[in-house]
DNA sequence: TAAAAATACTCCATAGGTATTTTAT
DNA sequence: ATAAAATACCTATGGAGTATTTTTA
């Protein structure tokens, strides 16, 4: 299980398309076919509705994307504590460590 | 990215040993050190003192480990759900539903 | 029949395993 | 000198790209 797949899922919620979930995720639409069943089979859950376009979460699908949601949030803090800007818990005083990249 | 590597670096935190790390996660000490080293990378971030043993978190690592655990917490509340067992949201009446496995 | 998703095939990157070297106690 | 981590090498798995088939509207 990868964030991207994570975020593959995410575009295609709300996308609702294959096709445009994989340009906003800079792939190709197989691939990010491919990676949702992955996810799918890794979860053991049918998330979409492939049957009808567009595509629709299916029932157990919408609390697997809210929490996949909350998963991804997560990840962002944890991004920003590695790049130390700043997040929640911790704070910076010294101007001078401010990153000039 | 991924959630093994997380849980790779949970387990050297834990255990302060590739080695025992390792064998906890049932992989060899080779592919933990390269995972390891590889998400520090990805997270632009030096985690684990390797200069002396035990190995040790560094300033940095303290937390990023502890944003590591509550981003794993999610990702258990998110098997929970696709495994449909009662996590903290959804609840469940019927008897009959309870997995024998 | 026209659009989109799935499949087949290939290629390349990377995870993982074994053996060895390097480093730390 | 011994134990542990890093590196080198190889293999296998899996992500990604292109072409094609299947399916949906």
């Amino acid at each position: 299980m990868s964030i991207k797949q994570y975020e593959y899922l995410v575009a295609l919620a709300e996308t609702g398309s294959f096709l445009k979930a994989a340009k906003r995720c800079c792939t190709g639409q197989p691939t990010l076919s491919i990676q949702i069943k992955k996810l799918e089979q890794t979860l053991g859950v049918i998330i979409f509705d492939r049957s009808r376009q567009p595509v629709k979460l299916t029932e157990i699908g919408q609390p697997v994307l809210e929490q996949i949601r909350v998963v991804l949030e997560h990840v962002n803090v944890l991004k920003s504590i590695a790049n130390r800007r700043t997040p929640p818990y911790e704070r910076n005083n010294s101007l001078e460590e401010k990153s000039i990249i």
